[in-house]
DNA sequence: CCTGAAAGCCTTCGAAG
DNA sequence: CTTCGAAGGCTTTCAGG
């Protein structure tokens, strides 16, 4: 992981769909040797996916809603994450310390599609009590930040 | 937005390095009508950007945290954002229902960080107060839901 | 939306730093 | 261990239909 490293994340992070050849470009390398730290950021899970950024309400989710979860006494935590796994409608799942165990980031296009899914949440074992908060607007979302210049060696 | 739309934008979700070419074989076209439609994509800002996921802790970002703003009373709401905006750690940001006007994601690299980053929201013009809580673990993040089979066309 | 051809790119080598 | 240069095979691009 070094400086030209971080200037190929830097790219690929606000421009996933680069090809080798530019990327190659503009950090002076030829495009195999750009290929090959790419594959290495892979293999080494620094980078883990390359994902289009879509709109949502042009996919039919133009409700964003972040939801916490509190766990009851007895319940595996662990258990709950993987209850909650098999809900598509949540894009984001954080455990969190702090009275809610998780927060989630919601998303569907109907209040009444949000209100089936709360219910189903709260209904989930291991799950003693649900606190919805919706998103009136999205200001960003995922914006990539900075890469520190110096950070010691991951891996 | 029809099927094969939505085919090609499920598909970019998932791996958005995808070739045109890969892209036409597997929703049976060729590749300059599937490059065509992806750029009406774009344009039409279903597609808003391609985006590297990175794993955090390799860019020296292991701490994930959410900041609810509360704001004071006579407070332009856009003014804040447009404050919040200009600080790099604020990945996300989301206008709210509720008492919190606004909820952060950030994230730092260690906890000086973390307590810096929140004494600069706190003392924002506009802003009345913070709640910060931590994320202990993201189980996961951004994960592509099921595009809605039968949604309105936008645009 | 397709075809066809030219340009450019990706991939895989072997070889060199 | 990483980079380079060159070759073939694909992919992209841009006409024109």
């Amino acid at each position: 992981m070094d400086d030209i490293d971080r200037r190929i994340v830097q790219l690929l992070r606000s421009q996933a769909r680069m090809s080798y050849a530019e990327l190659a470009r503009r950090v002076g390398l030829t495009s195999p040797s750009v290929q090959e730290r790419v594959a290495k950021l892979e293999r080494n899970e620094v980078i883990t996916g390359y994902r289009a950024e879509i709109n949502p309400e042009a996919i039919g989710l133009g409700i964003t809603a972040l939801v916490g979860i509190v766990t009851t006494a007895g319940a595996e935590y662990s258990d709950v994450a993987d209850a909650i796994q098999e809900i598509s409608e949540v894009e984001s799942c954080y455990f969190m310390a702090g009275q809610e165990s998780y927060l989630l980031k919601v998303r569907v296009g109907t209040m009444a599609q949000l209100e089936h899914l709360v219910t189903r949440l709260s209904r989930l074992p291991g799950v003693g009590g649900t606190r919805t908060t919706i998103a009136l607007s999205t200001k960003w979302e995922g914006r990539p930040q900075p890469t520190d210049p110096d950070v010691p060696d991951p891996v």
